[in-house]
DNA sequence: CGAGACGTTGAGTCCGCTCAACGCCCGTGG
DNA sequence: CCACGGGCGTTGAGCGGACTCAACGTCTCG
């Protein structure tokens, strides 16, 4: 393997727990480090949490000091209102990061808990605030994460303001694909780490309600539903339904 | 008056078409500059773009190259679904910062239109990149500026996702209200720039709903509604009501 | 002052919720 | 091995809140 093509070289087993995919790694890693040293570098990482489905990786209300990169697994975000219900706000999956709403004012705007075993990189937010003034161009990956997180709630807010529930089901299902194809060989299908519930929670609908729509779309040939694994039959047509 | 203060001193008139009271001003001042530099300094921004209702700040899907800080005027941010729709994402106000979601990929992600007579300051984004190379300082003040707008709409996710009509425009008010008090000196009194239609698009409900619970928060005492102007009769009970 | 945009109110419908029963899967313990 | 139980998922029946459609009232601005 020569190291001509360092930027597109193929890597032989996409291990995506590896820094090498990870969508921060510029934020935790030193400096100028290549593709090639990252397997040696990564092993140094210090906090390497593992957590089994359940566990809070951080609680509401609680002091930011943090922010966390899923190296595997899932996590859902969710806040808790006044009368005691919780509201999912977000699922993460590998390569993302969770806390970025403290950072604000330093205070945890939400829970984070595993939905299966999930191991993450704590990364403490100093260290990241003096790398960056040490190496001003690591503003700009920051701040494009940040963007990107955004953009996915601004889509979020837009399917739960005028949504039917069967427009809601496929979009979350079509958004879930879109996110998982870097992750999975098996492109077509889709293992969800969450139950009905937590589905209808997030998107606003009632957990009846999701189950009924899933044999919809599979009634209508779109999706086969098994459990928790969805094959998608017609990726087109499902897609179609989201609007 | 005495200079002892500096960081409380009084404000003769409150202006909040300022740069003393914009959320953004370390952004696009240069570095340093203490308060009462600022009415100096603040004459030589460039761009100052005035905007009547209607008018498109940027538009979807547009290259991305600044960000607009609102001087004054209010202004409502909107995708558009694939079958014409649109869907508003978000009213903004004075001090707030707009096209941060298009740092990601140098796209906007919706339009921005004003809702009414709006001024903002246009920052090119190239600026304050190397304005952040040069006082590293700046970056804290930018992620916290991107956290609270994250937060902002995880906050409306959560509104969003489970609460009835009533608890929706309660909290519409309510969170207007949090946002106005530092703008007015009328406190308890909110205009809306924006029609019932609007509400009802960003709240995920029709207009006549938004009417029908308008009129049914005035008859509970909780509020007095003059056509776009709202009286908050009982900010606790309106707060009761969110939940 | 007239036209059009905006807002309110009423009547009827429908989508999604609630309540309820049942089935499936799986781990646990007798 | 089976019985048991609990978590999760599916399906049905009936209800209700929000939508749609429609008419009318009100404000704004040329």
């Amino acid at each position: 393997m020569t190291a001509s093509k360092a930027s597109s070289r193929v890597i032989p087993i996409r291990d995506f727990s590896s820094c090498s995919y990870c969508s921060v790694r510029r934020l935790c890693l030193p400096h100028g480090v290549n593709d090639d040293d990252l397997q040696t570098v990564e092993k140094i990482v210090e906090h390497r949490p593992h957590y089994d489905k359940g566990d809070h990786i951080f609680h509401q209300s609680s002091k930011f000091s943090s922010l966390f990169a899923i190296k595997s697994g899932s996590v859902k975000t969710f806040g808790v209102t006044r009368d005691g219900k919780e509201q999912i706000t977000g699922f993460h999956f590998p390569g993302e990061l969770l806390g970025l709403d403290a950072i604000c004012n330093e205070v945890h705007n939400c829970n984070a808990v595993a939905l299966e075993q999930t191991v993450v990189c704590e990364i403490s937010y100093d260290n990241i605030e003096s790398m960056v003034g040490e190496i001003p161009s690591l503003h700009s990956d920051f701040a494009r994460l940040m963007s990107k997180e955004l953009r996915r709630d601004d889509e979020m807010l837009m399917i739960l303001g005028n949504m039917s529930a069967e427009q809601r089901v496929s979009c979350f299902l079509y958004n879930l694909h879109r996110r998982m194809k870097r992750q999975d060989d098996v492109q077509d299908e889709i293992h969800l780490p969450m139950t009905r519930e937590e589905i209808g929670n997030y998107l606003g609908l009632s957990l009846e309600t999701v189950s009924r729509r899933l044999t919809g779309l599979q009634q209508a040939d779109i999706i086969t539903v098994h459990n928790r694994s969805i094959k998608l039959q017609d990726i087109e047509r499902l897609r179609s339904h989201c609007m």
